[in-house]
DNA sequence: ATGTATGCAAAACATTTGCACCTGG
DNA sequence: CCAGGTGCAAATGTTTTGCATACAT
């Protein structure tokens, strides 16, 4: 049962709060905005409001249950934290996001930020491009 | 002269593009949002409104004069594009930004977007951490 | 002269917050 | 029962836009 998942993070087991963890376990798109998941929920009849999908899914990210990114677009993305860092790559035409995870780049930049004396907290890799549907559309 | 290099690009040579392309280049932090320029112009007594700040600087990217960033805080930031194509290594505390280049991980992230059969468009690497001078402060 | 750029104020977004009401434990 | 969570509406911060005026060529 979530419910105990969601208790355990210190986080009471509301309705509002057990429904968008759900859509985020179980849609096949892990990557979604406030709006995005504000409207799936309508769509399933469940009445929350927007700003409380904003306050629950900043309580996850606080969390760690969820992660937010910020694509070159200016709205937040959340996806779930399944504890597998990686990076993503992006189409700028249909907007598929396409999760990769390379150890030789970790590693470069594991190296830069220490040459830098920076104490690393965290790092993102944004690869643009289109995708290999979208090329065939566009020639 | 600079109003040539406007011309150039087929903007005519306004005083208040002038004079934010004057900005860009001379000053000691290559990083800008829209705020800091406006601000930095009211302090010179040069009467530029916001709005225009951010018309002539989205102009300037269209032109390929500036590049625009999303750093992980909603906000556009501003850089003077030279030609070399460099990363960011963020300071979370004070928020100085330094730039550097991997050939390593520039031939990583191509060949990943090979693998994925993208046409890659752009990309960009956040690293944040926090720098030797604010490690000093907070131990 | 004339088409384009500007400044201002208002609009448009994404996100946050104040507050009265509701709910889970 | 009661601390904490929620919904709504209003506030916020950033960026964009409409429109009358000013400017570069």
């Amino acid at each position: 049962m979530e419910s105990q998942n969601l208790k355990k993070l210190g986080l009471k087991a509301t309705l509002p709060r057990l429904r968008i963890l759900q859509l985020l376990e179980n849609s096949p798109h892990r990557h979604k905005s406030a709006e995005d998941v504000y409207k799936a929920l309508l769509e399933v009849g469940e009445d929350v409001g927007l700003a409380t999908v904003y306050r629950v899914l900043t309580q996850f990210e606080g969390a760690g249950l969820v992660i937010r990114h910020h694509f070159e677009n200016g709205i937040s993305v959340f996806e779930l934290d399944e504890g597998h860092h990686h990076d993503h790559l992006l189409c700028v035409k249909c907007g598929s996001i396409i999760e990769f995870f390379d150890e030789a780049i970790e590693q470069r930049q594991r190296a830069i930020a220490q040459q830098h004396h920076f104490d690393m907290t965290d790092h993102c890799l944004h690869i643009y491009g289109i995708c290999p549907n979208c090329q065939k559309e566009e020639p």
